[in-house]
DNA sequence: CCATAATTCAAACAACCGTTTGAAATGTCA
DNA sequence: TGACATTTCAAACGGTTGTTTGAATTATGG
């Protein structure tokens, strides 16, 4: 009777279709609101399959975490691809971007590690280790440079958070821009101009404070 | 028939301390992990009391968000705070910030309020018709004073989203700032650096728009 | 080929959820 | 006070959750 059973390979299958299943799942509805039974019926497995494979919806959670950093580590290297700061951040924005602006079944991964910085879990600390402060490092070389001397380390953490909030915001308030804002579609095809005016505000807005500070330090030099 | 409303009898006790109960626990833990059963302990009441008075868990957090936005509409006019844009604009940023900073139960209607636009329920069109919108409204007359003429409605919303989601990552992002920066506090006292920074972080970006704008007319009438 | 281990499966379990129920308690007014 | 509406309450209901169970099925190795 059951000849029509799905191919199976070696033993391994159904682990890794739990793996998809569970990126799917848990990146469409987060981790409290995702069903073990929902996954299950998406993978053509049976309930009990989380549990033998991975000890319980937490252990699946943590494997489909640890599978997307992994996969993330793939990342293009960006700090090579040019000289030139302001081209580096275009960069940095762009690549951000795309990941925030993807369809949820292109980056599933991508938009499991969103969630968490909204909707944090017990993994949050490991995101944050492994994918976030890699990133945040990144963009801090790329302010340093851009804001020169005579800056705390205080002032560039505010200016790196300024923009990579301008990019998070159309991840985190999608559906309130949708609202607000019914003619501005918030698909791929928006990266190149929201890339273009998110770093060129970020780009003037470091400036000025750049021209700021030096005008101060002129300004003290006269009164000395 | 039910009996006429009492008119001079006490208020209704149950129904406000249901009402204040429920503001407390939706903003601590949103509405869907949130139970009807939290709620009626804080307010010191039978499980059946939010269906008989509210007809659900639904009702209780429709007349809550009300309350809230009955509430919040005591806002601050800020519009004839000052003529001087900037000024207005870091009028706007620092009530929004009071607003996000504040600690939980000083501001439990602001904090669903924020609840709201990264975990929608059915209530987000009444929140964005009658709170979002409003103050979209207000920031988009700041930055098209900022602006200038020469800039299209929607350069004008991105510039508004770029400003606003300084302020709002604060809120949503909570959780990876603490972990990514232990020593920035996010606290009411780091209400006045954090104003200052977003101020001139964006009255910078908006001159560098302006300049580049008429940089670009200019160099477009040399050509001619 | 067969014993043994690994895996699948339907069914059930215990805990929690929002909601309902019907009686008891409380309040209201002729 | 007495009759009636309103409100409270313990208990239970139906549904969903993650997890467990034990037998049936499948794969593996000697």
């Amino acid at each position: 009777m059951g000849r029509m059973r799905r191919a199976v390979d070696h033993p391994a299958a159904t682990r890794q279709q739990l793996l998809a299943a569970g990126a799917v799942v848990f990146a469409a509805r987060g981790y409290r609101e995702a069903t073990v039974r929902d996954i299950c019926r998406e993978a053509d497995s049976n309930v009990a399959a989380v549990n033998y494979h991975f000890g319980g919806k937490d252990g699946l959670y943590a494997e489909v975490l640890a599978e997307g950093q992994r996969q993330m580590h793939v990342l293009p290297p960006a700090k090579v691809v040019s000289a030139d700061p302001g081209e580096r951040l275009e960069f940095f924005v762009r690549g951000f971007l795309e990941r925030v602006l993807a369809g949820a079944p292109e980056s599933n991964h991508a938009q499991l590690m969103f969630r968490e910085m909204i909707e944090p879990t017990r993994a949050l600390d490991r995101v944050v280790a492994e994918f976030i402060r890699p990133a945040a490092d990144e963009l801090g070389g790329i302010v340093r440079e851009l804001l020169g001397p005579g800056f705390s380390e205080r002032e560039r953490q505010l200016a790196g958070l300024s923009i990579v909030s301008q990019i998070l915001n159309y991840k985190h308030c999608r559906p309130v821009i949708e609202r607000l804002f019914p003619d501005l579609p918030l698909d791929a095809a928006q990266v190149g101009p929201l890339t273009r005016h998110i770093t060129d505000f970020s780009l003037a807005a470091l400036r000025g404070m750049r021209a700021v500070r030096a005008g101060s330090r002129r300004s003290k030099a006269r009164k000395n």
